[in-house]
DNA sequence: AAATTGTAGATTGTTGACAATCTGCAATCT
DNA sequence: AGATTGCAGATTGTCAACAATCTACAATTT
């Protein structure tokens, strides 16, 4: 029964797509690197039109892009791109917001909690691998939970071209206990059924984590040639 | 040298996908209906191999969705999903009326003046057949005008999927006095550098005319369970 | 007569091949 | 020497054909 399930939805087509996002945000075809088609076509066993087919589909997703008789090439985004992903991600989060505290159940806000708390306790144990992939969770909650598939599709798509900026700056360094500090506050007002608030709330957690990426990118030019962080 | 910009990005590729989605959204394809892969060929003396190709990014873009083995269907929104849609457009027609009130120079002030000028002088000459596509140009000039490709490409998109709602509600009956008195109050918010007040007003500009659309569903809905009630 | 099965036609999914274009390097010219 | 031209290899854009799958209708069975 399962098994036919997956059959009628995990063709070859959907799989290909998922396999080339996740060599592009993976980091394995280098932003702003060109994409072999015989080389895919070689590694997947299969022939270039699928590959073709599933590289439009990632340019429409603003993954890759494409340049008449020269191929694809994996998108880079500059500072300026990523500002301007930054700001249309925040209204959409702030609509997360919004939603979530006029229409959130209580199973719902208990959600919320426990994945701050997963958040809290990894944050204390200074777990930084752990930290990443817990936050990422927790918005993928958020934004699932406002039953509005259009909202999720647009946000997660915007998360994954925001993967091809080239610094990962708001990862270890970025501010951990400012984040949760944040969360907290985004969850008080769901909790308090605040929905000005709450679009508030989760608006500036996204615009705060914009702006410690521009301070951190301002820092990182002034003093260009230096990478002294801890890797 | 004009003429090689013009060849550099209208490719075949670009022509197709153009001239494909022309075709849903003028309904010539209709909503729900199939897609005929040999059929589209044969109209555009091409092979089906680009015609798939632009048929993927259509479907990328929401505009017609495909199932395996069966082929593509043209995408057909039901009440629910227009609504989800416009909550997400008033988000972002949110952030483009805040974004204009800090950063739109005079001249795009102007041009906003300009647009309603033209809008209120067909609305008095009750010329509804111009007014629809001088409040497209209206939202299209406002939402480039923001400076910021990412929230016009998804906002755009959202409009053209909207185009497959199966009733037209907003067109003639909606509120076309009520329209531009909302766009006076949005440009005013602007023109006084009130980002807040912007956000709003924008917002609220959208908000309203989802609430027009579910108000005259509601309504149709009625008068159809009352009459005879066959398909 | 209703349901089931089988078959023919149509349609999609995929492939391999060919023409057009581009890239990099060597040979040529000033 | 430096710049230009021409060629060879690689890569993309497009096509036509084949296999797999689906749909619709007729024949068969109960």
């Amino acid at each position: 029964m399962d098994q036919l399930a997956v059959l009628r939805t995990s063709t070859l087509q959907s799989v290909l797509e998922k396999e080339l996002e996740k060599a592009v945000l993976s980091g394995e075809l280098a932003p702003g690197g060109h994409v072999n088609e015989n080389a895919l076509s070689g590694r997947f066993g299969v022939s270039r039109g699928p590959i073709r087919e599933a590289l439009r589909a990632l340019e429409a997703a603003g993954l890759v892009h494409s340049i008449p008789n020269r191929g694809f090439f994996v998108r880079r985004l500059d500072l300026e791109e990523a500002a301007h992903i930054y700001d249309v991600r925040a209204a959409l989060f702030g609509l997360a917001g919004e939603t979530l505290a006029t229409s959130a159940t209580q199973q719902v806000i208990a959600g919320l909690n426990r994945h701050i708390a997963d958040m809290e306790r990894a944050a204390e144990e200074r777990d930084f691998d752990a930290y990443y992939p817990l936050n990422l969770a927790f918005h993928r909650f958020i934004i699932e939970s406002t039953g509005n598939p259009v909202l999720a599709d647009y946000y997660l798509d915007l998360v994954k071209q925001m993967h091809l900026f080239r610094a990962r700056s708001l990862g270890p360094g970025g501010g951990l206990a400012v984040s949760n500090a944040e969360h907290r506050e985004m969850v008080a007002a769901v909790t308090r059924r605040d929905p000005l608030a709450s679009r508030q709330a989760f608006t500036n957690h996204v615009i705060f984590a914009k702006r410690r990426l521009l301070a951190a990118e301002q820092t990182d030019t002034q003093a260009k040639g230096a990478g002294s962080e801890g890797a």
